[in-house]
RNA sequence: CGGGGUGUAGCGUAGCCUGGUAUCGCGCCACAUUUGGGAUGUGGAGGUCGUAGGUUCAAAUCCUGCCACCCCGACCA
């Protein structure tokens, strides 16, 4: 394997985009803003997966599968949706290639063109609330609590691994209930399922907040979302869960019957997370000698490097290894015992810190004779030698410390970039010097908010949920402001 | 869409200006010695030089067209 060390200081961006190739997690493929997840990667992925679909679960949702193809015409029902969308769509027109006889190539059969042309989903929502019309009849019906796992296609300009990707997967919720105050519930719920997951899981602190107006997601009444700060102070979007008041079951005509025997529409919802969270927990926790993962997510929790010099050695050692690899597959921790003899302990060592393993055991003859291992820890480089006495608990214990300690310092750092302002000066600096979250009055219009996204790039990542409210001015226009929002630079 | 860049072995590259049998490193295979922070030696395998055409006795190299991807920006519910 030949590293080329690209530091985080030197160019962020390039930084990020070598450790997912070095730690193996993807690749670019032969696809313009495509990617191959490679299997490291996806392991991560599954095990994001396993736990918010285990969360879903328990808060009373199920899940479906809907087609990836969604006919224009359903596409178009809701007007603010097919205006946020219209331009990322990928279209599909024809369903058969032939050969042309003069160039022998491989054509599009212009005598297949469809009847009515098939957008490639960019999210579900029409497609889904075409069927809930069938579906949903009575009270009694609701409410529905569906969830998708999915591949959406957006067709972005710019992409780039993880965080933006042509085709990216994600999960989508879309629920149908009988009132707006149980609508309005259900955002709420999953807005904390997906904060606590980021936080707990990810060892991602995020900040819950609302969505100004001209962030809102297209054909949402309200927003929710939960954000964070990556290491180089630009913020990122890290899930959101929309309030779609009955937009949809107005597009769709989803209506029931009450328990007074009236008809009334479905009030709706719809949530989502995606691959970008790889994004966030690569960008979040890494270091200059490669991925931090968190253990709660790490494929492989503690790898045992087994040392030795001569056959005997190599039998002994390797026993040992295996019996502590045993005891600790019995605390259900992730071990993998890398004994391969082609290269050498440093290889091996360099090789795990650069895939984030977030707990290392050497062990050598030395500590076969003493009974002990060496153990280090990834997130703080620290290195102990430990007695295998009660070697599981120590390791378990060790695991959630470190788990405790990358969120710690992740918060940290987030707390130690949001900066409150009372001037321009004081934006433009911040945001410029500081970087990160700049708390400032704004007057609530749409027209301010644009003017300082023209002026400074940064946009309004949220209002702050709980938001203390104060009397103030606006950072531009000197405009009477009731609370602070949250500004930032974001991916 | 604008600006910049790249395309040569699995990966990273040299060669291109000044045309003449394809360079080096990593990785891979075999053997030996090694193994407590990215081992060493010897031998070996691996190439339609992105693609199509042109110039030429001869093209990775010069000319023309095309394609693809990457980076920066615009865009991004």
């Amino acid at each position: 394997m030949d590293i080329k060390k690209v530091k985080r200081s030197d160019n962020y961006s390039a930084w990020y985009n070598s450790l997912v190739k070095n730690a193996d997690l993807a690749e670019h493929s032969d696809v313009k803003g495509c990617m191959v997840i490679k299997p490291y990667g996806y392991a991560i992925w599954e095990k994001m997966q396993a736990d918010l679909d285990r969360r879903f679960k328990e808060t009373g949702h199920q899940n479906a599968y809907f087609p990836l193809f969604i006919p224009k015409s359903f596409f178009t029902k809701e007007a603010s949706h097919v205006d946020g969308f219209a331009k990322e769509c990928a279209v599909v027109t024809h369903y058969r290639l032939k050969v042309d006889p003069i160039t022998k190539e491989i054509v599009v059969d212009p005598d297949a063109k469809l009847e009515e042309e098939l957008i490639v989903r960019p999210t579900s929502e029409t497609i889904i609330w075409n069927s809930y019309r069938s579906w949903i009849k009575s009270y009694r019906d609701l409410p529905l609590l569906i969830n998708q796992w999915a591949n959406v296609v957006r067709w972005e300009m710019r992409t780039r691994l993880f965080l933006r990707t042509t085709e990216f997967l994600w999960q989508e919720g879309h629920t149908a209930h009988a009132t707006a105050d149980e609508a309005i519930g259900e955002t709420k719920q999953m807005l904390d399922v997906y904060a606590d997951f980021a936080e707990n899981i990810l060892a991602v602190p995020v900040i819950k907040g609302v969505k100004s107006a001209n962030e809102r997601f297209a054909g949402a009444i309200e927003t929710y979302c939960i954000e964070g700060l990556m290491q180089d102070g630009k913020a990122l979007q890290m899930g959101t869960s929309h309030f779609l008041g009955q937009n949809f079951a107005k597009a769709f005509d989803v209506k029931y019957v009450t328990k007074e025997n009236k008809q009334e529409y479905v009030w709706a919802t719809s949530w989502g997370v995606s691959t970008r969270l790889m994004g966030a927990l690569i960008m979040s926790h890494s270091d200059d000698e490669g991925l931090v993962l968190p253990p709660n997510l790490a494929p492989i929790q503690v790898v045992i490097i087994p040392i030795f010099r001569k056959e005997e050695e190599k039998i002994l050692v390797l026993e040992k290894a295996k019996e502590i690899q045993k005891v600790l597959k019995s605390k259900h921790i992730s071990v993998k015992l890398d004994d391969r003899d082609n290269l050498t302990p440093g290889f091996k060592f360099a090789e795990y810190e650069l895939k984030g393993v977030p707990v290392r055991i050497a062990i050598g003859p030395r500590d076969v004779q003493n009974e002990s291992v060496e153990v280090a820890r990834r997130d703080t480089k620290e290195k102990q030698v430990m007695s295998v006495v009660d070697i599981e608990n120590k390791i378990e214990h060790l695991l959630s410390q470190i788990q405790k300690n990358i969120f710690q310092k992740a918060l940290d750092y987030r707390d130690e970039h949001i900066t409150a302002v009372n001037t321009w000066d004081e934006f433009l600096d911040a945001l410029e010097n500081k970087t990160g979250f700049v708390s400032a009055h704004w007057d609530g219009t749409t027209e301010t908010e644009i003017k300082i996204k023209e002026m400074t790039k940064a946009t309004i990542r949220c209002i702050p949920l709980n938001n203390k409210l104060e009397d103030g001015k606006c950072v531009l226009t000197g405009n009477a402001s009731t609370q602070r929002v949250l500004f930032a630079k974001s991916y």
